[in-house]
DNA sequence: CTCCATACTAAGCGGTTGCTTAGATCTAAG
DNA sequence: CTTAGATCTAAGCAACCGCTTAGTATGGAG
């Protein structure tokens, strides 16, 4: 598997889950334009151009732009939920350390869905929306977690357990919007340099 | 002034320089705007209704919808670094201190025009974001700076300067997207904690 | 073969978009 | 009073938008 090869193979299966084959190029298109241009600057005729077929064929597999665009952020906050909660370390340390590294590099490598995840939420309907923030509170319950578990084990000097999490999970989803692939640092980088970087926001005694 | 006048008075002091007043009564509901809805989602038509004036009212002060975000987006960018530089402790960790206190809480006290400076780069014309691009460059220069002094004074302990300065930069930033006014933390506690928190991660000595 | 469901396209409909044109109103100088 | 410039509105134009309709091609079941 080559670098550019990476993306591609990992974006299958992001969206493997996704039947028929003509419906998921039709998502991994949408997520493309959404992601460079916006959601509302981005045409069905774009998407469904990208997707090499007619504008109405759109409509066979979805009611509207608005569930392509849903479907790309359930997904999406689905796939970084499991990348966060997949670690498997029990020292509070090395745990967050690990999540962080996961998670950061995550906005990276899929920097195309990421930027529709994070920043298209106001265009989804309430009840869209409303699906979608169960998934983000979920997320951000799993890293409170996380910095709570290191406090109550006395291995975090964190004063702010609420504001650390809140800077910790600011921190990671900002990288899907200076990410760029032609950068100077590789997502496996820039999750290591996270990791450290949070171990030291957490006070880590022994480091 | 009370905190509910507080922005609305400091918005006129942002939007100061632009007359006549109706120009500028424009700027301020097309970033009232484009800060909700986002560039793309927002018509001529809302804007001049904002701004209680007729749709063909805009092309008096502005060529297009285009030079509105424009002009919204140079003053922001000039104003935060504007208040990014304007620090004037001399010790580097009280510099880098009060430098991410103050970026900081102006983009949660700021926030409509901070999204509009931070999430519309992208529709802007090659030439208006080239001119945008330099004030950001400038930005990142700033506290690349401060760092740089801190490391070179032997008061902070940073690996990766660039690295750490786009940390920095990056969670100061994503602080428009997430702030909320009717949240639990004011501007300035916002700016207080990340303070803290950068000292940290810059692994300052005496602390 | 017929039948029928699925997947797709060509054409286009009603509504909205950014922006323009023609003309009204106001203010202030001569 | 007249004139000129600046500011604003009513009306509308050409282009484009999301989405629908009508019809075609395909492939498997009976």
């Amino acid at each position: 598997m080559t670098s550019t090869q990476g993306e591609f193979a990992l974006l299958d299966e992001t969206w493997s889950s996704v039947t028929p084959p003509a419906a998921r190029r039709m998502l991994i298109a949408a997520a493309a334009a959404f992601s460079v241009r916006g959601y509302h600057a981005t045409t069905t005729r774009d998407i469904a151009a990208q997707a090499g077929m007619s504008p109405a064929a759109v409509y066979i597999h979805y009611r509207s732009k608005e569930e392509l665009l849903f479907q790309i952020s359930r997904i999406g906050h689905g796939t970084s939920l499991s990348v966060l909660t997949a670690v498997s370390e029990d020292d509070p340390a090395a745990r967050l350390a690990a999540a962080v590294r996961a998670f950061a590099s995550w906005h990276a490598e899929f920097h195309t869905t990421a930027r529709v995840v994070q920043y298209e939420l106001s265009a989804l309907t309430p009840e869209h929306l409303a699906e979608v923030v169960e998934l983000r509170r979920r997320i951000e319950a799993a890293v409170r977690g996380m910095v709570e578990d290191g406090v109550a084990a006395g291995v975090f000097d964190v004063p702010d357990v609420r504001g650390a999490t809140l800077a910790v999970l600011s921190l990671c989803i900002d990288v899907a919007r200076w990410y760029q692939p032609s950068g100077r640092r590789t997502p496996a980088e820039i999750g290591d340099l996270y990791a450290d970087l949070v171990l030291r926001m957490v006070g880590t005694a022994g480091r």
